[in-house]
DNA sequence: GAGCTATATGCAACTAATTGCATAAAAATT
DNA sequence: AATTTTTATGCAATTAGTTGCATATAGCTC
């Protein structure tokens, strides 16, 4: 049971087309790495391994005085393992996130620290929200005329817009319940 | 910046009682675990770190028989790191979900397998809501009224809540546009 | 012309997390 | 009486992920 997910993001990213390391660094920033993130250091050695193992075509691209481009590309074995990957069961390794193990904390260290935390955190929404709906607005208004290739995508776009609406609404409530905490904590004697 | 957030979920354990490896991995499994899952390797490891840097007081209490037990203790040190990290900024290591690169391959892979995956996670989301929602049936049915103590750790319900009943309504949606791709898709030439 | 940014790749060292195994014995079940 | 579950700890090996550095050049700004 092989999880090794970086591998499998790799190779969806290489569905749509042929890229560099650099380039599909680049497209986890911004589409994928939405929903999974990785360093240029991993996807090296992931693409090596991958290579390694068959999965990807490299062409390597010589330029003008920069280092030499490798330019991958997916190999039918890798579209399989794609493909059969897809069928496993999907292990949701339940989000792990910090802002819970300080919300623990309330009633024992000075409340302000948290509700700061939180303020930050609804911050961050706001701009994901905003960014994630500029994204809707200019390519996926209207779903249900999207090719079928462009249908996962749009719908992963749609978690992550109901989810920044849905955090952002509990940051509000956070802050509220939180202004009835008497800010001193007493210290466990 | 030392991240280490394994070591703060723990101390933030060690909060409200002391506790064995062992009962902190059970703990784990049921509250804070929502939010952060650690193997019992794992909170090992950590705890003896602790210990070596002063974080936790270890008491090694014999038993008849059983390996000794080694209660763990918070120190007043172990108090203050736990302190100032929640100063610290949370960064939001966004969600890893493998469901979402499956999802980038609808229009390459057979969408049944796609909304298998969907339908199983349907299925995680309606058992972790029920449990939540029985949770807080049993003991949060009045925020305003709980302890101070008590509030992050409604508040932190209620986010998982939040985010369950969000995700349900999503399935639900992504299984109807779903519906809409043609299953075969046409492999690329 | 000195410094910054973007392209493009990669090593080395480290920390974090998972997996499989091993020990040991009480309590509960069959 | 034999088996399974629960309590309780830990080593060793592997995989995953991060951080810091190094190389190499073109184009841009100050």
């Amino acid at each position: 049971m092989h999880t090794m997910s970086l591998s499998h993001a790799i190779l969806t990213a290489l569905l749509d087309e042929d890229l560099t390391g650099y380039a599909l660094a680049k497209q986890f920033d911004v589409s994928l790495g939405f929903f999974w993130q990785a360093s240029h250091q991993q996807i090296y050695r992931e693409l090596k391994g991958l290579h390694l193992a068959g999965r990807v075509n490299v062409e390597e691209v010589p330029q003008h005085g920069k280092p030499d481009k490798r330019v991958y590309s997916l190999t039918t074995l890798g579209r399989d393992m794609l493909e059969s990957w897809i069928v496993e069961s999907t292990r949701a390794r339940g989000a792990k996130d910090e802002l819970f193990i300080k919300l623990f904390n309330v009633g024992s260290v000075p409340v302000k620290q948290v509700t700061l935390a939180i303020e930050q955190r609804k911050a961050e929404h706001t701009r994901k929200l905003e960014l994630y709906r500029k994204i809707e607005m200019r390519n996926y208004t209207s779903p249900l005329t999207l090719p079928d290739r462009k249908k996962g995508v749009y719908l992963s776009l749609l978690a992550g817009i109901r989810q920044e609406q849905t955090a952002l609404i509990w940051c509000d409530d956070a802050l509220d319940l939180l202004t009835t905490v008497r800010s001193n904590p007493k210290v466990k004697g």
